[in-house]
DNA sequence: GCCCTCCTCTAACAGCGTTAGGGACGCTAC
DNA sequence: GTAGCGTCCCTAACGCTGTTAGAGGAGGGC
């Protein structure tokens, strides 16, 4: 059976978990489909845009399992579930935000943005709100997902950070987190994506309800 | 007189913003520096060394400008000031976001942070919420500032794209949005930028005055 | 005069994305 | 039956990359 593109895409997802980002090279993608490297660029144009179309699938995937929102079901829940999904998606694959970054919507994903966007008008924000705060929300997800990765990349190379070794009298409010927080582990980052989409979203609540 | 590594740290910032990060080789900036390219290694570990310190010489440059909040200003003001500038510090060092996302404060930014931090628990937050709200502002900014390249990076190469050329029935929100703002253009960008962090500031002060 | 450290060099390796050009298979038309 | 054509894959090669090995010159201390 002959090679299709989204064999080649399905693979490059594979190894880009992997090796990530910086292993992935089109000769090994190549090696591991048993074909030769330029044999891929029939299937694909560019190195360039088969990453677009690894992160179209990531987003797919991603979007495809979105439950919509329900009747009566509470916006902000909803938009914050869907943000926290996003962030999954994009730290379990390795890499994946900086391959996802930048990427335009692809038309696949207008009918997501276009549903998520019209529950937001619905709760009574406007159009230009609406899109504002969805690309804010992207924005943070985002970024919050490539300082996983990066932070994460850092980790495994530098083995052990001594990171309670400043002192605590020089920065007595850093040491005060330190203290609350304990030592950071791996639930440490969703704590913060978590808050900020709080943050957001009390925001958004607030100019909701002006007095309540 | 012998080449330094901060002449080199220099260089490197100066060819980042001329060529980009992908255009960024160590044999090319050896020829910015009339050197040959195994010399750099003598004054740089590697070349993934040689971006952190990049990213440190950005964000140095970022912090020493920045004012301290003043008596009696107002935090919220000064947070979103501080947040935007670090922001315009990114954007307008092309990819700086890129090579800045996942360093590790160095010792040289606890200060700073430490000051930021002061001021939210003096207006009132608890140290654990001061934290993860700077580590929400920073990923925000840092998410923001990458989509901003990455944007630059694709419509520099696909030359025009008909924005509004979809169906505006099949998506009427989209098509009320794209009415409502006009064209894309450079100012969008920091719309958004703006938005979410106000979005924050407003989360930010309904915690704070819980019923004013 | 000798050594030692700094700093730079040339030569080379393996790997990268990408292009040029060709060859084998199967379908369709005459 | 065979000529043509589109599909899919190949080898060879170009110019680039980060990086290493090893040699050598300049300048200071003894």
């Amino acid at each position: 059976m002959a090679l299709t593109r989204d064999d080649v895409v399905d693979a490059a997802v594979d190894l880009l978990a992997e090796v990530g980002l910086e292993g992935l090279s089109l000769r090994r993608l190549a090696r591991e489909l048993g074909v030769s490297a330029p044999t891929l660029y029939w299937h694909v144009a560019d190195k360039r845009t088969l990453l677009d179309h690894v992160a179209e699938r990531l987003l797919a995937d991603q979007w495809r399992s979105a439950p919509p929102i329900g009747p009566g079901e509470d916006w902000a829940a909803w938009l914050r579930e869907r943000a926290l999904a996003q962030y999954r998606a994009l730290v379990t694959h390795r890499d994946a935000a900086l391959v996802v970054a930048g990427n335009r919507p692809t038309d696949d994903a207008l009918p997501a943005v276009e549903a998520t966007m019209a529950t937001l008008v619905g709760a009574g924000l406007a159009p230009r709100e609406a899109f504002l705060t969805l690309m804010s929300v992207g924005h943070f997800v985002i970024g919050s997902a490539v300082e996983y990765h990066a932070e994460r990349a850092r980790a495994a190379e530098t083995a052990a950070v001594p990171h309670g070794g400043h002192d605590p009298a020089a920065h007595p409010t850093l040491a005060a987190v330190a203290a609350a927080m304990g030592p950071p582990d791996g639930a440490r980052h969703e704590d913060v994506v978590r808050h900020g989409l709080d943050l957001m979203i009390d925001g958004l609540r607030a100019r909701l309800d002006p007095a309540p």
